[in-house]
DNA sequence: CTGAAAGCGCTAACAG
DNA sequence: CTGTTAGCGCTTTCAG
């Protein structure tokens, strides 16, 4: 279990062990012949470099630390899998760390990530708030927020232009005939919230349509919690024909109070999500939906905190990534046209 | 960014580096009035031990690898939730790596990891023969594979109990009246496979009905092949009255295809998944399956690498976990009884 | 081109 | 109880 060290080849290999860490490192300041015995021998004795003593002394880690609220969300699961990937082409590997929804476990796991020496941190937040509950943390180690937008805060981040995807959703409900469009979800003390609802009324104005907002008060956009209040919704009478989520998860939720109220979607109602999580796209679920590019933010988080890491950037950055929209079947053209899709289940 | 060390605080509390370690790490050996005064100090200091520093000289990293294909394969993540705080808990942290169902990745991966000189490593197995492909590496580390049954061969493993799960499913169906049973699914040259198929026509022979078993090619059980799969079954006309079906993602593609032929499920069919995966709890899914504990296979697994880690256990040791029954809504009593539950969407 | 040696930050004898 | 010291395995000047 014990395995070899530099000095044990160099040992039968009859050199001193630093012209075996040269051979490994590729340095140039080595003869092509002795490089290749070297490496040979290496491979036969079956060598491996150890990489927490590389570590000590070149002072990084090649670690980068993920925190997020649970792994098993498929958002962030999708999410994790473009930056582990990512990261390690470039050199990098992942230690994942659950925050468990918890803003205090959520700096504990963050100071653990310290200790450890990671050379940077890519952070899901809990909410907004953390960075405030980060504070002096974030700036030990270069760090980024992915997919909650930091603004006005100094802090690195990455999010999807929140305001845009709304508008686009509130566009193709509009373009398909609807003219009384609910907004379900919003939720107080998030920018990300905040950001959505504005794309959705500002979209409103422009056509002249009235701004509808069912707000939430759960904690999170859980199916459930769009089930309990898509059910309190539809317990009274209303004329809307469409119902806009502020996320898939409550689209779902959605789903089955309509369901069970026997409203039929689309033809009863059409239903739109958003951020295009990985069931989105299931047969019996086949939501329209806006994209969340998973892969954009994955590497375009990366990217920016490698610079980071390499001094190549100073001073906080940011970028938006862009939404787009995806049509499945779960939103019909008001004016009795069908529109393409057949509607969840087709 | 660089950090304070030992000897730093040290020298502002007028003790020997020595001394600070002692009071850090709790030995014994040291006044209680100095202990306290450094461990103020390092927290007024805002020092962080470098863990890199403390794994070489402790010659272990408290860091377990984690390798599986896919991190936002829904089974797979949440295994990933419950191993990785599981594991904090323990005083390990997780690093994580997609073997993106590529058995040469899977193995290179593997070598990162040992070269990252992790003290264990949690594999989920592309297939049974990883273990050929991860030859002379699996000894040089203590592993434990997960979720694929490794009898017969010199590995640790802790798989659910395959075959009982399918009993149990078939035997739920057999009790619902099902007389013509479907297993749809089997795929060659997987032990998993091999024996979840072994439950169910060894159920079938106790209850004297044939078993009828539709295989696969394809190369995972996605919903897609379940679609294909399911399709191709529908086409010709079939007086079975159940589909059971080797896993979750396969019966949501049994799903697609059942609606597009006009077929209701459960009313004109009875379907079971088996794994429980996340979304099979979905309204719009309500699929009636078999559930993998999957918290319990996560502590399992873990507890089995911890004691491999600290020498406790020797030789290889395995453990199968319990499968059970979860009802929802789409199976029907075939006896014009309705059964408890609705029916996908109740 | 190659060897010798210092040192990364920390733990663990070993002295005192 | 506390200080001194020798490494852990590796990279990197600095000599030769």
């Amino acid at each position: 279990m014990s395995s070899l060290t530099l000095k044990d080849v160099a040992k039968v290999a009859g050199v001193s062990y630093a012209t075996v860490s040269r051979a490994l490192s590729g340095s140039p300041e080595i003869g092509e012949k002795t490089r290749q015995r070297i490496l040979k021998l290496c491979d036969e004795m079956g060598y491996t470099p150890n990489s927490v003593a590389r570590s000590m002394v070149m002072k990084h880690t090649n670690i980068i630390g993920l925190i997020l609220a649970s792994i098993d969300n498929p958002f962030m699961s999708e999410l994790t899998v473009h930056l582990e990937i990512y990261a390690r082409e470039l050199g990098y590997n992942l230690m994942v760390c659950n925050s468990s929804y918890n803003q205090k476990l959520e700096r504990d796991v963050f100071r653990l990530l310290l200790s450890r020496k990671v050379d940077g941190i890519i952070i899901l937040p809990i909410s907004h708030s953390s960075d405030e509950s980060l504070q002096s943390l974030t700036s030990q180690v270069p760090t980024v927020f992915v997919s909650e937008n930091m603004q006005d805060l100094p802090e690195n981040y990455i999010s999807i232009d929140n305001t845009r995807g709304m508008k686009i959703a509130t566009d193709y409900l509009y373009s398909l005939g609807h003219r009384k469009i609910v907004y379900l979800g919003a939720r107080k003390n998030s920018v990300t919230h905040a950001l959505r609802v504005e794309g959705y009324t500002s979209t409103c104005k422009k056509h002249g349509i009235e701004p509808i907002i069912i707000e939430s008060n759960y904690p999170r956009s859980s199916h459930e919690a769009g089930y309990l209040l898509a059910r309190e919704y539809f317990s009274k009478s209303h004329d809307e024909t469409a119902i806009l989520c502020a996320s898939d998860s409550l689209a779902i939720g959605v789903m089955h109070a309509a369901y069970e109220k026997g409203i039929r979607i689309p033809e009863d109602l059409s239903l739109m999500g958003f951020d295009n999580i990985s069931f989105a796209s299931l047969p019996p679920i086949n939501l329209t939906t806006i994209n969340q590019p998973k892969q954009e933010l994955a590497t375009s988080a990366m990217d920016l905190l490698i610079q980071h890491i390499n001094g190549t950037e100073s001073g906080y950055s940011s970028k938006l990534v862009s939404p787009s929209l995806v049509i499945r079947g779960s939103c019909l053209a008001r004016n009795k046209e069908i529109n393409a899709n057949g509607g969840p289940h087709a």
